[in-house]
DNA sequence: TATAATGATACCAAATTGGTATCATTTAAA
DNA sequence: TTTAAATGATACCAATTTGGTATCATTATA
């Protein structure tokens, strides 16, 4: 199956329900775990890859945690995968062309440049500002009671 | 990094050695492996794997060999990719909504979903008529002399 | 009957994946 | 000053996947 990992999907979770708080608030690794059902000790490493990757701001020490780097309009899906799955590339010959013995008469590389281009113009535009209200559209129980677990 | 295996890529390099011979033509594996650079075990194996899928016609015994089972024009590169990566899913979700706890309020998903459509749409619309064309365009010699290694 | 091809499958080492745990460091608060 | 609670970094692990080889059975031709 062509599929990005279980890791970046939670990343995703992660990103989301940041961007689903108001802009700057801080939460810890612990909480975004719970709440969007990934395991504890995964998430801490998470969001340690996501602050390195420049997506989140950290904080340590007590009352510490993670926030968004930037405003969520400014965050897009592609962002998120790349940052934990490494670039999208579709095939290998997209990034290292020199690697494969056919180039450069190889007419499937063209279409693989053109394939990874288009998919990546699509998750490039598609950003957490949009994905987090949708998520209130989709889920309007949240907004009108205790949302502790 | 999200990308095809290289088993995929072996399989498009065999498509198109069939798509750029007369259509009909029997072929064995040993050859195309040879001629395209492909592991001869690894290529029997991925020979077997399309004649499964439905892409090629087998014939066994001396002489035998494969062929392509329909007009180049009717075999895309997703029907190749597919035949041995497995569906292009780029998240599990789209395929298994009901195996992800967020569902049905995950607004990720219906994105991951276009962006699927996208790619598929794309990739499905490439077919090996137009990639034997090309590979003629990108590699006029093969057409003029001794092809023989 | 020998040869040359595919069908099916078992096998293997290396890399990747999904997940856990630990120790060090930082910060806030008792 | 000490404790608690958070991140930073990293080591570790089992299970799966990947890339590749080899083998035996079957089929068909000469």
């Amino acid at each position: 199956m062509l599929t990005i990992s279980r890791k970046a999907d939670y990343a995703a979770r992660i990103i989301l329900h940041l961007a689903m708080q108001p802009f700057g608030a801080t939460i810890t690794a612990r909480e975004v775990a719970a709440e969007r059902l990934i395991p504890p000790s995964l998430a801490r490493r998470l969001f340690s890859l996501l602050a390195r990757a420049g997506l989140l701001k950290s904080c340590q020490g007590k009352g510490g945690g993670f926030s968004l780097a930037r405003p969520p309009a400014e965050i897009s899906l592609l962002d998120v995968v790349e940052a934990i799955e490494g670039p999208v590339v579709l095939n290998r010959c997209t990034i290292e062309p020199e690697e494969c013995p056919l180039m450069p008469h190889c007419p499937v590389h063209e279409q693989w440049v053109a394939a990874r281009h288009v998919l990546r113009e699509y998750l490039g535009q598609v950003h957490f500002q949009q994905l987090a209200q949708r998520g209130r559209e989709l889920n309007p129980a949240e907004t009108c009671g205790d949302e502790g677990g």
